[in-house]
This record gives C-alpha cells, sequence and structure tokens, in this order.
DNA sequence: TGTTAGCACTCATCAAGTGAGAGTGCTAAC
DNA sequence: GTTAGCACTCTCACTTGATGAGTGCTAACA
C-alpha cells in the first residue's frame, strides 16, 4: 500500500487538528473540518490504511485517531509547510537579542527565557564550551596579609580568580617568582597531565614557598578539571509544560522535573546533534521520560565553530512549523550577536 | 472558656495524628490510638470546645477534624516537645557540611541539598550578603592585544574580574598609573556616588587613556551596582512537595512553582525575619500562595554577625519538631563552618 | 472499481442513584 | 461530669443508564 495525495491530505488534517485540539479526530470531523470533497465513509477507509501503516492510531476502540510518532515525523519531513516568522516576530528576536549584550551568559539565559516565551514551551540551550581547560597564565595579586588572589587565564581564554593562603608573608618579587616558574613549566597542560618530573622540578625551584605551591596546585585541579563549569545548561519555562493537558498527570510531570533538576542527561540530549536544526520526535528521544515529547534542536556559532545547542521541548503534539521557524530565526540570531565576540 | 489538660492532650493528639496520616481524625480514632482514659463522646464534647476555640476546624459537616492555623500555632508554642536529633543525624549533618569548604557558594547550596534531603521537603537558604559593594582596589593584567584583566577586589572582600578593552596598546606602566589613580579616588565609593568632580578629576590626570576609563567605569558600574548578584536564592527539593498530598492538585503546584521560579518574593519571604529561628504557619506568612505551607526558618551568621538565612518550606501539616531540629542544627553548623573564614 | 449511505456495535464520559462508613450533636441515663 | 445510644449528615466508591462520538462492515450506487 502506498501513500497516495489523499491520504496524505488525510494525515495531515489529523495532525494540523490534533495539534491544535489535543483530541482524538474522527473522519465525521475530518469531513466537517477540512474540505477534501469525499464523505466521512471514504476517510474512514483511508483512516484504516494509515493506521496499517502505523501512521496515526487509535488510543482505543471506537475513538478517532491521533497521529503517531512515526506520523508526525512523516508530516514533519513531507507534509508541513515550511513556515515564516512575521515580520513582527522576527524583530521581536532581533531586539530582544541585542538587548543584553553585556555577558555571555546573559545572552545565552536570555536567549533561553525568550524562547520559551515564544514556544509557550520548555526551552534548554547548551552554554558555549570553551574549548579545553588547560594551564594559560597565572599572576599573583595582594589580598589580605598571608593571602593572595591568584588570577589564572586558561588557554581558551577564560580567566578566573581565586584566594589563595600563602603560609606566610611574601615578597611581591617571591610571588611573581613563583608565578613566573608556573607560567614557564605548566603552559597547555591540566593538572591530571602534570608529571611527577614537573611537580618535582616546581618544587625544587621554589623550596620556601612549599604552603603556597601545594594550596595553589590544589586551586589548579579544582578549576582546570571541574569540565562542568563550562557548557551550563539553562532552561527556561519548565513550568509551561504543566499547561499541556498530556502532562495533567502529576506522575508524569515528577518524572518529566526530574529529569529538568539532574541537568547532566539534559546535556546529553543536546550533545551528540548534528549540525544544523534536528527534530526528534517521541520515541526517536535518547531519554525514556521524554518518550511523549519531541525536541527541536539547533547548534549555533562563533566565528563558523559549532560551539553550544538551543532546544525546544514540548509534547509530541506541538506546533512543528512555528517552532522549527522560532528555533531557527533564534540561533542564527545568536550566532549573529555572538560572532566577532571573544568569549 | 479555657484550655485545660485534657484539651490540650486531644489536640496534641489531633495534630500529631493528621501530621501523620493526612486525614481528618475523628473522636473515636483518638480514644482508639490515644489512650486518654475517656470515651469517644467526652472527647467529642471536648472537640467542640476546641472549635469553639478556633484550634481545629473540620473540613465539611461530619468529617473529622483539622488543626486550624492557630492550632498548629498552640500546638508549636506550648504542646510540642522539643526534639532531638539522634547522634547519627547530627553526625552527618556535620560531616557533610564540614565536606565541601572550598567555596562559600558551594557550602550553601549544599546546605540547601541537605536541608530538603533530611527534611523531604523543599528548602530555601537565601545566601550571605556581603556587606557594601563599594569600590576597594583594582589592578590590570595583561589579557591580549588591546585587552586587559580588569580585577576588582570589592570593599567586603570580593573579587571578580572582567576583560577591558583598552582602545591602544598601553605599557604596564600606564596601566599601572591608571589603576592608582582609581584606588587612590574610589575607595569607599559606588559608581552611583562618584561625583562629577571626582570624575574630572580622573579624566583630567589620565588624558590619554580615555577609552579605557569610559569603559572601567562602564564595568564599575555593572560590577558595583549589581545588587541582585549578592544575595542569591538557593532552592532545594522543589520536587519534594509534589509528593504532598495537599499538592495533587495541579493548580496548586503551578502557583507554587511560580513563586519558585521568580525568587525576588522569596527573598522578602526570609529577609524581615527575627534574630533565631522563627515559624511562620499557614495564613502568616506574607505570600498568599503559601497559604497551606508553613515556614521553618532561621539566620545564620559570620563571626557573630547574621549574613543569611536558612528555611525550610512545607505544607502546614509538617513535622513541626523535627524540621525545627534540624534547620537549628543546620545554621549552627553552617555558623561554624563560617566563623573564622573570609567570605 | 471506487465511493457512499446505512446500520449495528463499541467505548468513554457524565449524571444520577445507592449503600457503606465515618463522624457528629443531642439527649438521657449513670 | 461522663458515657451510651441514636438519629442524622456527609463523603466516597460504586453501579447504572443514557448519550454521543466513532468505527467497521455491507450493500447499493455511479
Amino acid at each position: 500500500m502506498q501513500m497516495d495525495e489523499r491520504k496524505r491530505k488525510i494525515l495531515r488534517a489529523i495532525v494540523l487538528d490534533y495539534i491544535a485540539t489535543a483530541e482524538p479526530i474522527g473522519s465525521r470531523t475530518i469531513a466537517r473540518k477540512f474540505d477534501l470533497g469525499v464523505s466521512p465513509a471514504t476517510i474512514r477507509n483511508e483512516m484504516a490504511d494509515l493506521e496499517d501503516l502505523g501512521l496515526i492510531e487509535q488510543p482505543y476502540t471506537s475513538a478517532g485517531r491521533i497521529p503517531s510518532d512515526a506520523g508526525y515525523r512523516y508530516f514533519v519531513d513531507c507534509l508541513m509547510d515550511p513556515q515564516e516568522l512575521s515580520e513582527e516576530q522576527k524583530k521581536t528576536i532581533e531586539r530582544e537579542s541585542t538587548k543584553q549584550i553585556h555577558e555571555i551568559q546573559e545572552v545565552i539565559s536570555h536567549t533561553s527565557k525568550l524562547l520559551s516565551e515564544l514556544t509557550s514551551l520548555t526551552s534548554i540551550v547548551l552554554g558555549p564550551h570553551k574549548g579545553k581547560s588547560t594551564f594559560g597564565k597565572m599572576h599573583f595579586l595582594p589580598y589580605q596579609p598571608g593571602q593572595v588572589i591568584m588570577v589564572i587565564v586558561k588557554e581558551n581564554g577564560v580567566v578566573e580568580n581565586h584566594i589563595v593562603d600563602v603560609g606566610e608573608n611574601l615578597t611581591v618579587e617571591e610571588l611573581q617568582h613563583v608565578a613566573g616558574v608556573f607560567n614557564q613549566k605548566m603552559r597547555g597542560y591540566s593538572p591530571g597531565q602534570v608529571k611527577r618530573s614537573l611537580l618535582h622540578d616546581i618544587y625544587s625551584e621554589l623550596s620556601r614557598q612549599r604552603i603556597l605551591i601545594d594550596n595553589t596546585m590544589d586551586m589548579l585541579r579544582t578549576i582546570l578539571d571541574d569540565h562542568d563549569g563550562d557548557e551550563r545548561i539553562y532552561l527556561g519555562g519548565t513550568l509551561n509544560m504543566l499547561n499541556q493537558p498530556e502532562f495533567k498527570d502529576l506522575d508524569k510531570v515528577k518524572t518529566l522535573f526530574k529529569v529538568f533538576e539532574e541537568n547532566g542527561s539534559l546535556k546529553k540530549l543536546l550533545h551528540p546533534l548534528h549540525e544544523g536544526l534536528n527534530v526528534t520526535i517521541g520515541g526517536e528521544n535518547m531519554l525514556k521520560e521524554f518518550r511523549d515529547c519531541s525536541l527541536i534542536s539547533a547548534s549555533y556559532k562563533v566565528n563558523g565553530i559549532t560551539i553550544g545547542a538551543v532546544g525546544v521541548l514540548g509534547p509530541t503534539r506541538m506546533d512543528y512549523g512555528k517552532v522549527i521557524a522560532i528555533v531557527d530565526c533564534m540561533t542564527r540570531s545568536l550566532t549573529g550577536v555572538l560572532t566577532g565576540r571573544r568569549l
């Protein structure tokens, strides 16, 4: 059995109506709402075929039909008219995106908020990963008696500072000497890679400042080995999920929000995606908790290099056309805002 | 009508049983479960009195009774036996509190997590406010061509760093000169307080570095005027609320979580509290969304000065004795961990 | 041969009704 | 002052029946 034009029209009608109403749709309703020029009986026959093809299903005997995952997939791939955002919406995105250009974190979190507001769904944004977290350069600055500020510049350009206990008061020259040795020996390494010999070198060159060295190495370990610090997950509009009729069941809400809470799995969800825009429908999803959800995601770039991703999560019954258009526009805008900017 | 010993016993029984079962409790059940030595009928008479006193109420005619807000209040103030944590629990708190002593943020967020786990309720922790965010000292460090790292030490000891565009390449000496002027003129001021005259001084002393000055002042404004940066709210175990029978209604969950999302109101909730431990029951609460909730909160100190607060939020029907003991122990432990430490 | 009308059948949903159970207030006896 | 007894109330869970939407099948139709 093959899909013909009429089957396609009927499937399209079912998907569109179900997206709009969240109610199973019957042959009669299709005939009434969509002008296909055939009677409900004919539509019934076609629907039986569509069910055999696995594109639609019945929640229970003698209810209307709803699209299956495969049905949504067919719809997204073949039936959907590509949707354009209105000029007004585009302008909103442009305006909002360029509003907070101060810190990159603000840009990202603002993006997340905007996405969830525009779609009335949940947005998941994977913050920029910033290249390898290896040692670049170090400075010491005076702080309090017995303590100094250690400023670390990582090789990817990220700057962090921490307070380090010195042990006893050291002179500016001594501090500069210590920093100099670190800078000379450690560039490009992570503490895990620092070989015994190297550490030995540092110790032997700097005998008196043992406490400082130990504390500094401790600090470096926590700073540089902390891979979670980069790539933060930003969630927006999680509450929107509660408005979806598919989540009027408390247990579903619980399992869903549990996933939101531990964002490790969310990272996995967004990570392995291909370049450009992806649509993941229902069971195609890696997380079983998201079996009833679809994810529209896309990667964003800085200076041509993919460094993060944004996604919109909603029930499988979502307005794919609209959401895809919004996500697409958003990543373009984000890429535009970020390009030419130092992270 | 006065409270006598028997009335107290009955009220206590009602509160305890309702806390445990979440079901209205009748005279017969009280007589059976609690050994008061009187018959259900007598208890009924006493319950009628307690209802007249406003301490208990009936959800509907001929259901059992449940405590009113006033009933809980009486229970907490007069009837509750002060509860001690088991040695094991105390040890857990001690051990967990001292585990993450690295960053103060980690200590706080860990506290929040621990609190919600121990109570199976929602924890709200108000992070430390760090005194006045006024200018303390500034350093410049080399970064990229045309950019420098500006390190700001605020008067409260907080250190932050930001990248500043220099305009053109300046020498280390020039940078030090700029920093020196800032350090001399601005200590103790917030940018809002910087008078025109002072700014004029800085400009006139540093003619060539106009771009650097402008960018630096911009940065300072955002860094020092950002009051929200301090006093972050940490939430833990929000999902625990979903396990409470009083929140099996989705609409309640929605309004509750809406409050969690915008943490401005949460700050208000914790802020105006007195020193030491507070119990806020049901309608006593400032937020109408929390009318069905009680909040056990306490402030914590560093070196004798109150700098933040922790709270546990649950349904009015919560185990006050246990939660109070936990919150109390927790703030003590937190105070202990933080005391002697620089923020 | 594809399309349509008719019809019997299925199933969820809703409203009304019913009985059990828990609890109360009142009264009268102890 | 306390208690037993009793009529009464109200919720809850369950049943029942009507309704309506929708289906699949069959036979007639173009």
